[in-house]
DNA sequence: ATTATATGTGCAACAGTGTTGCAAAATAAT
DNA sequence: ATTATTTTGCAACACTGTTGCACATATAAT
């Protein structure tokens, strides 16, 4: 069912007021139908070889999800972003488990990253990225 | 009084067992004059251009440290890594703050990261990194 | 429906960070 | 001093992400 995702994508695409184009539906419809953060190569892979998408525009189309808040960048030890729809979850302000046998990322919706840690006076948070590595059930 | 970090580093070094090298002294002294996490590039920087150490040596060596716990990697969004020796702090399971203007990184060493979060089942944690990120009293 | 215009896309070329293979040099043991 | 082993430097590469610009497309205006 993945032409339900493609209509949520356009719907979410056509509420920024920004233009609703093939690949802005195409990337945002895969990251819907996925439940992790997957990185840019992932979504070339499910992309196809044909009708494929330019790498260019894949970054750029992910950078705008980012930047319109439909998906957030993830970051992980690897030099490598992940995306993930905000869709399932309120903000981004939560934790990931990446799996350092099979690289992994998972999204730990039950801890929620909070503002509230001690900082040094002057010192102020925006954002908090929580990342617990391990071994997850399949590796251990 | 940069001679005693080298002294102190050679020392540290001779108690690995491996080689006492040229390349590992100046890295691991100049990591010991540092109170924060620094990049491979900051520390190109502060090694001069004459009497420079090849990149690929930087890095081998940055990894020897690592591997042999006298310093630690720490992770950050912008795709480099940066290091800090072992020998202030316990381990490595505390938080690191970034400042997402001047991108300077330090130690929040109050913040233990814990291993207590909830994983799924059959999950297991190793190590836990946790970026605060925000503005720091200088660009607050 | 056609046209205009702003926006998005693809291509080529680039930049930064980290890696691999191998010959030469340095370390430490004899 | 000689030798065995480890480390270094160099060149070339791989991967991830960027920039500039001409061309194509989506939407708005006609």
């Amino acid at each position: 069912m993945l032409t339900s995702f493609y209509e949520q994508a356009e719907e979410m695409i056509y509420h920024t007021g920004d233009r609703v184009t093939s690949a802005r539906v195409r990337v945002l419809g895969i990251l819907l139908a996925e439940k992790q953060a997957i990185s840019h190569n992932e979504i070339v892979e499910r992309i196809g070889k044909k009708n494929s998408l330019d790498r260019v525009t894949l970054y750029r189309t992910l950078e705008w999800l980012d930047k319109k808040g439909l998906a957030h960048k993830v970051i992980s030890g690897d030099r490598k972003w992940r995306f993930r729809t905000n869709i399932y979850t309120g903000s981004h302000q939560h934790a990931h488990f990446k799996c350092s046998r099979c690289t992994t990322v998972i999204c730990l919706n039950d801890i929620k990253a909070e503002y509230s840690w001690p900082l040094p006076p002057g010192y102020r948070s925006q954002e908090v990225e929580l990342t617990v590595k391990g071994l997850c059930a399949e590796c251990a």
